[in-house]
DNA sequence: CGACCAATTGAATTGATTCAAGGTCCGTGG
DNA sequence: CCACGGACCTTGAATCAATTCAATTGGTCG
């Protein structure tokens, strides 16, 4: 019972605030439409024959790997303008799905050289993510991971202040490998020291940008 | 002051056994002598310029990251016929460092087109190695992280029974985001279920390969 | 308004760490 | 050849950060 539907009508030009890293690839790519996933919806599974790549157009999506025994962990998060579905394999390792409503492009590529070579840039950024991730989940502790993970983000939406939180604690917690309990004593323990303050559930004011790096490393 | 010394003059060639995806790559590269790295030298620093990459051809290496107050996150450990050294910024994240007496050989891409797409091939493998590291971190206990180490060496010395482990404890509780209290522990929890034997420090054999499988998830 | 899901908060538990004390291995020099 | 020193590893006991379990609050939608 898919709610995905295909907004493949009128196809309007790629997502023009996409990461410079990005941005070659996307122009290398033909022009395809764009398709529409409701939240936590699968865009491809684990187990998958790995495609194309994707453009995210607007929204978050989510890379999952799952344990035998069904634990979570969430690889990256990823918003608009950023390429995601690359795998090494011929079968994808990873679930991508839909964190709230998400517009998603299909990169083809159009046969010239200059792919490769772009999406080549892409793959490194990647795995210098992951190897920055594994930093975090092997040797800070809950705040620490938060600040790093809250000033990514802050990064990542160029807002010098006010940080969206797309996602809900559940999948914070299994991108920090925390629980979500542990998420929420971490905020509290950030709003206590006014470094944050919470105008909603899923955006959060930074009032005090130095110590949360501090807290960062 | 280096100790670290080349054995330029005869130049053999390179590693024969090196593993599928990195073949391709080493064809492609031009012939370059072989250095010589004693244990825990810097063959690259974080904060140097990112140049070639490089071939093990005997010994192991080990890629590290550190936080601001210096704790130490080992992100992978790399072995004869394994190509390391790729980064997507233009300077390095990380340290590359022999963990024992290392050979490592240059590679210099020929120029061909190959070069770029093979290395895409590595880079791809590269991040899936992070992603499932993060899984491991992030989701897994010291027992199953120890077990899934193990089952990983394992396969890449493709030997069925006994497991070199030439790095030291502080260097495998760093990759696995423990302290080496803890990895001696999960040793003896190993052994005193004869899931495990110590043939030597640095050297294990697997007496029940299904028990560790069964803990690895 | 009531039902439901997400988020918060508290109290008890636990897995891993920290701190501290031995033990083992190995190279060096008497 | 054996004693000594140092680096690495093992083991134990106490501590602590995060989890688990449980209860409550908050927000949203029919």
């Amino acid at each position: 019972m898919l709610i995905q539907t295909k907004i493949s009508a009128s196809s309007p030009a790629p997502h023009l605030t996409c990461l410079p890293e990005a941005a070659a690839v996307v122009q290398q790519a033909l022009p395809c439409p764009v398709s529409f996933y409701a939240r936590d919806q699968v865009i491809y599974a684990q187990g998958e024959a790995v495609g194309p790549l994707y453009l995210v157009e607007f929204g978050t999506v989510r890379i999952v790997r799952l344990t035998a025994d069904g634990r979570r962990q969430i690889n990256a998060f990823h918003f608009a303008g950023e390429v995601f579905g690359f795998e090494a394999s011929a079968e994808h390792q990873c679930y991508a799905e839909s964190v709230d409503g998400v517009g998603i492009r299909v990169l083809r590529p159009s046969g010239g050289q200059g792919f490769g070579v772009q999406a080549l840039q892409l793959a490194l950024k990647a795995m210098e993510r992951a190897q920055h991730h594994a930093l975090m989940l092997g040797r800070m502790n809950a705040t620490e991971r938060f600040a790093a993970f809250l000033l990514d983000l802050a990064q990542r939406q160029d807002s010098d202040r006010v940080v969206g939180l797309p996602m809900q604690r559940n999948d914070i917690a299994d991108y920090l490998g925390l629980t979500f309990e542990t998420v929420s004593r971490v905020l509290r323990h950030f709003k206590d020291r006014h470094i944050i303050r919470l105008a909603a559930v899923d955006e959060i004011e930074v009032m005090n940008f130095d110590a949360l790096e501090d807290c960062a490393g």
